[in-house]
DNA sequence: AAGGATTTGGCAAACGTTTGCCAATTTCTT
DNA sequence: AAGAAATTGGCAAACGTTTGCCAAATCCTT
């Protein structure tokens, strides 16, 4: 049914092995014999079949992205920003999603999930030891996404969190607030939270305000936002300033300050964290620090690709860059 | 390097084709046999190569999940759920985006984008032929996923969008509006936006009420219904309530009439379609028709499941379920 | 013009599975 | 207890590619 390299060179009146290095190799074939194969290909439509390839070669041309819920809007702006990226490298995005399951994300380190293995892998985990991935990384490509710290000896790219934090804070410290929350810290000792609820320290300390005044502890989701900022609305001294470590938690946070009629930014302002697109068009628009997605998405590709290649130096950590984008709901109090 | 059948069969001291029976056939050998080998596979840790049963049974275990723009909530909302439901199957997903590109989407089509091909593809096609896509589904497993018509010979899970669209006007229409803006329409005649149009048409045309009034043609993102909602309340007779075609548009659209400063939805109310998750922590919540998802992926892959077991019958059109969910941008004006 | 260097292309093995065909073994029936 | 029926498992071919090893053909150098 299908047509194999064997047609094509029998129509073309060569071996099989000039039609394999005429797709392969170009340069190892005259361009007259090239030309002609090439022209039978293109004839009879001749596609290598993958599955032969992969067995001979041991590529799959596949590349997992292994995140916890592709619903998470900075998962799926980030997956868009990659797909061209691989695309340009003949590579192929599967998504794995791993509802912040441990043993599923082990899972797909080891060997693929189901039925497919991968050429590579990139890993937003959030519940793996570092054991897990140096193990993982030392039998596959992997590059990490994301600030969570796995030991030195994996790829990895991820904004400066602990900047970044320092400075969506500052600004909020500078547009006259004091009474500044922070929203977002977690059970866990490192990675995103930790470092993102450093800067926040730091900036609050630099200016002599208290930083563990309004500190809650929640998931990343709206939901968890708007209960927890109703939590502090609640209180006698209610904040008039957050920083949100990750906008989902922003744009709910932002919500309970709306139902309660409180007017922003004059009551109350909001710092988020991703730069999702609804916090522009948010009402009002939300301030918060945008990671250079397209950034990310180049560089974690090419190291992953490099790793592909061959190369099995140490990690590599690479820093994105960052913006604060201040709008509507941090505008400075007049 | 890797386990193979081979190695198996040696440790477990049974032939090749009974460890490839136990994988495949278990009813096809003793019980006890059985059990030996099983457990030499987990011990070894065997896991069968991809690509050699891909060659062998011209199965790759993958599905395609076409879309316009992946960071679209919608979509990604939908990949969420299709994904569990793969993984039942042992079916993994491949996200591939075509950017609205024909030439794309019908790369897609033809053995597959980059270098894998798949077992069956979901498509959320916009931009292609009836004839591009029976063409295709005569080829391989096929199911569409949108209203959009491209004849009766392809499996196709949808919502009525016309009634859909009825319900939502009528429920404007009901809750007092008489200036209703539909938001939405586009050049092509067929498809979402011709039902969604059709059902917007005859519930104002039943209620005495002139549908063409305000009726404004848009992308389906949020930047376009900022900019034509403006238009909109530029006019003289500014409407008083908007049923936007899906719910990015209908966001863009809130924020215009924010902007403005005018209250929603004593001023001015708006209904969506889609039912993302921005819709319900929105300032206010917006109203829309909520499209059982669940269902549409369930049937879905149901259906692609069953042509990919080698269904040939007729295309099936299923319809999913709808609800309209009333929140705060369509409260009733008291 | 002859020898050497380079290019070109053929042959066939290998990748790891599934599966048709059979033979051997076990179980059931009468 | 003997023959028939069912179950189990072995052998080996096939899937479509890539690639090591060579031989043939072409080109250059002196």
């Amino acid at each position: 049914m299908a047509v194999t390299a064997r047609d094509v060179a029998k129509v073309a009146g060569v071996s099989q092995r000039t039609v394999s290095n005429v797709v392969n190799l170009p340069d190892r074939v005259g361009s007259e014999t090239r030309k002609r194969v090439q022209a039978v290909i293109d004839e009879l439509g001749y596609r290598p079949n993958p599955h032969a390839r992969g067995l001979r070669t041991r590529r799959t041309g596949l590349i997992a992205f292994v995140v916890p819920e592709l619903d998470i809007p900075y998962f799926s702006d980030l997956a868009r920003s990659l797909i061209p990226e691989l695309d340009q490298r003949s590579l192929t995005l599967v998504v794995d999603q791993t509802s912040g399951d441990a043993s599923r994300e082990r899972a797909v380190l080891r060997g693929g999930s189901v039925s497919a293995t991968f050429d590579g892998v990139l890993l937003n985990a959030l519940n793996l030891t570092a054991g897990d991935i140096e193990a993982a990384a030392a039998t596959q490509p992997i590059v990490l996404l994301g600030e969570e710290d796995y030991g030195p000896s994996v790829d990895q790219v991820a904004v400066d969190g602990v900047e970044a934090a320092f400075v969506a804070t500052t600004h909020l410290i500078e547009s006259g607030r004091t009474r500044i929350a922070a929203l977002g810290r977690q059970s866990r000792e490192a990675g995103t939270t930790a470092q993102r609820e450093a800067g926040f320290v730091a900036a609050m300390e630099q200016a002599g305000l208290d930083p563990f005044r309004y500190m809650s502890r929640v998931e990343y989701t709206r939901e968890s936002g708007l209960r927890s900022m109703h939590a502090m609305l609640d209180r006698p001294d209610p904040p008039d300033g957050v920083f949100c470590f990750n906008d989902l938690l922003a744009l709910g946070a932002m919500r309970a300050a709306w139902e309660r009629g409180l007017s922003i930014p004059q009551q109350i302002a909001f710092v988020g964290f991703d730069d999702i697109e609804d916090s522009r068009y948010a009402m009002p628009s939300l301030s918060t620090i945008a990671p250079d997605k397209a950034a990310i998405a180049r560089r974690s590709v090419e190291m992953l690709a490099e790793r592909i290649a061959g190369y099995t130096g140490p990690g590599r950590r690479e820093r994105a860059g960052f913006e604060l984008v201040v709008r509507e709901s941090s505008a400075p109090a007049r």
